[in-house]
DNA sequence: CTGACTTGCGCC
DNA sequence: AAAGGGCGCAAGTCAG
């Protein structure tokens, strides 16, 4: 596979370099760059560039996609935090900058800044250091998967925003209006919150009270008696008093407005799609992080209004348990991995004798990943440390390392941050008795706070790992799978953690929800090897999102 | 007035 | 004895 190293000239134009010894070098003008990457596209390419952010949105609005790329800044990210990494070799004369560099925030491609701090760095010299990185470190083959990885899921941001999720603004409409009442003048509620606001009023004898006011409620709430310490709906959802129901309406039909109303709808839908901007690697752990229009929590009251176009359908896919069957395998636990055999794993735990019910088991395991030991899920926990040693005994090991201060990695080499706190510049305070308050006893809070972090940090970060291959290899299937231009062959639109939604035409869809599928089995399969552990997916063709599941 | 922080809640 | 991971967003609150 040819490396091309891609690099802007002034001017705008831009430099392709073999990074193969003696390779060619071609120099473009502006407008010939998307021709030049179209051109040497088809022969096999893994294009080296510094940033997804600063190529591949003006590729895609010139009809140009890739398919292999190398991003040196996540890629620079990855490698900097990994313990299997020499930090000397990558080390050079803009490390700093390579440090610092952030994703472009437009992807108007007309908008190049001037003083882009990128156009400072020097992506070959990168590329060289991270090339030699890799190659001397012990665990260069897991890195490099995870760099190609990573990379790959930098392409399908890139798409998924310029694809955009399909959204139908008349039927988001309607669903605000039954259930708010017409669109009101600004500043002023909808008919249906001034409604419930005014039982509210009238609940707790507050005439003046506007319940969106955290603090008046609180005190309003006090006044009437009740016995709180905050407004939050589950401490409501306890109190016996008429207040509660028609507060708790409130609640939700406010949140719905303020998040997913018509002013969001105004704000992020154009020409029937929702375009979040997704952002790869922008949570430590390693899951995407997004910007716009809250992509990572899309109310499932909204998801009617993802409708697929006339013709084409949605094929929602998601993972029963990625995360527990992620541990089973990342730690060899072979009767975890038996219990994944079952579409539930849960109910795959409760067959294997090791707690009574699935939800015994569901909250045993999320305290084990967590490190939720208190009240039911701690008591479980003995019980499927005896039943799973393997996979218990990792998350622990994560925990205790990071109560030490220490570095802890995914499966592909993604190294935590190293814990910043006072604690963690002190031993630990072994056989000291313990204090309820005081400094030191603020330390161990602390200290066991940066434990749940890695505990949860290994596990959720080779989740993450597993969706990007997912994904990636998902990505390649589905383009082979059409033929013709990009926007007329089946696509990714939304991703979120474990879940992905697919645009397609819908004679197409029953082979998509096959590719799902088998794109499944290759992440497992890239991750884990022989090991044998499932990943089962629910997959559904809708034509509504909403219909999923 | 702006900007930073807090509160609360949606998703996984 | 106590101990629940990761996000984004909007509105309210508060300091300067």
């Amino acid at each position: 596979m040819d490396r091309v190293l891609l690099r802007r000239l002034e001017g705008g134009g831009a430099e392709l370099r073999d990074r193969a010894d003696g390779g060619g070098v071609t120099r473009v003008g502006a407008d010939e760059v998307a021709g030049a990457v179209a051109a040497r596209e088809g022969a096999g390419v893994r294009w080296v560039w510094d940033d997804t952010t600063r190529w591949y949105p003006a590729l895609l609005a010139a009809g140009v996609r890739v398919e292999r790329c190398t991003d040196l800044r996540l890629a620079h990210a990855v490698l900097r935090r990994s313990p299997f990494v020499d930090r000397s070799l990558l080390t050079g004369a803009d490390t700093a900058g390579w440090d610092a560099l952030a994703p472009a925030e437009t992807g108007d491609a007309a908008l190049f800044p001037l003083d882009d701090p990128a156009d400072a760095l020097d992506p070959a010299a990168e590329d060289d250091r991270q090339q030699a990185a890799l190659a001397a470190s012990p665990q260069g083959g897991r890195l490099a998967l995870l760099v190609a990885a990573e990379s790959s899921g930098a392409l399908v941001a890139a798409e998924m925003t310029a694809a955009g999720l399909p959204w139908r603004t008349d039927v988001h409409e309607r669903l605000l209006t039954d259930l708010l009442g017409p669109r009101p003048a600004p500043g002023l509620r909808p008919a249906e919150l001034e409604r419930l606001a005014g039982q509210v009023r009238s609940a707790l004898a507050a005439p003046d009270l506007n319940p969106d006011s955290p603090a008046e409620l609180l005190r309003a709430l006090q006044t009437a008696g009740l016995p709180v310490g905050d407004t939050r709906s589950w401490t409501l959802e306890r109190l016996e008093h008429p207040v509660v129901a028609p507060l708790l309406e409130y609640k939700r039909l406010a949140r719905l407005l303020a998040a997913n109303g018509w002013s969001w709808l105004d704000t992020w839908v154009r020409d029937g799609r929702f375009r979040p901007t997704f952002l790869p690697g922008g949570v430590v752990t390693g899951r995407w992080a997004s910007h716009g229009g809250g992509a990572l929590s899309v109310p499932t009251a909204v998801r009617p209004a993802s409708v697929a176009d006339q013709g084409w359908r949605l094929v929602v896919a998601d993972v029963a348990q990625l995360e527990p069957r992620v541990l089973a395998g990342m730690s060899g636990d072979a009767a975890m991995a038996e219990a994944a055999r079952a579409a539930d794993l849960y109910e795959g735990m409760v067959a294997g004798g090791a707690v009574a019910t699935r939800a015994e088991a569901k909250l045993g395991i999320l305290g084990a990943m967590y490190g939720g030991t208190r009240g039911e899920s701690g008591r479980m926990l003995p019980r499927l440390a005896r039943r799973y040693p393997r996979a218990i005994d990792l998350v622990e090991q994560a925990a205790r390392a990071g109560e030490r201060g220490e570095v802890v990695h995914t499966l592909l080499g993604r190294g935590s941050p190293q814990p910043t706190g006072a604690w963690a510049q002190r031993p630990l305070d072994l056989g000291e008795a313990p204090e309820e308050t005081g400094p030191r006893a603020d330390r161990d809070r602390e200290r066991r706070a940066w434990g749940r972090f890695t505990r949860n940090f290994v596990v959720q970060g080779t989740g993450a790992e597993w969706a990007l291959c997912w994904l990636a290899d998902l990505r390649n299937r589905l383009w082979r799978l059409g033929d013709g231009a990009p926007a007329e062959r089946p696509h990714l639109v939304f991703f979120l953690h474990d879940e992905v939604v697919v645009h397609t035409p819908e004679a197409l869809a029953p082979a998509v929800a096959g590719e799902v599928r088998a794109a499944a089995v290759t992440a497992g399969r890239l991750l884990f090897g022989g090991f044998p552990v499932d990943f089962p997916l629910v997959v559904s063709v809708v034509g509504s999102w909403a219909d999923a599941g």
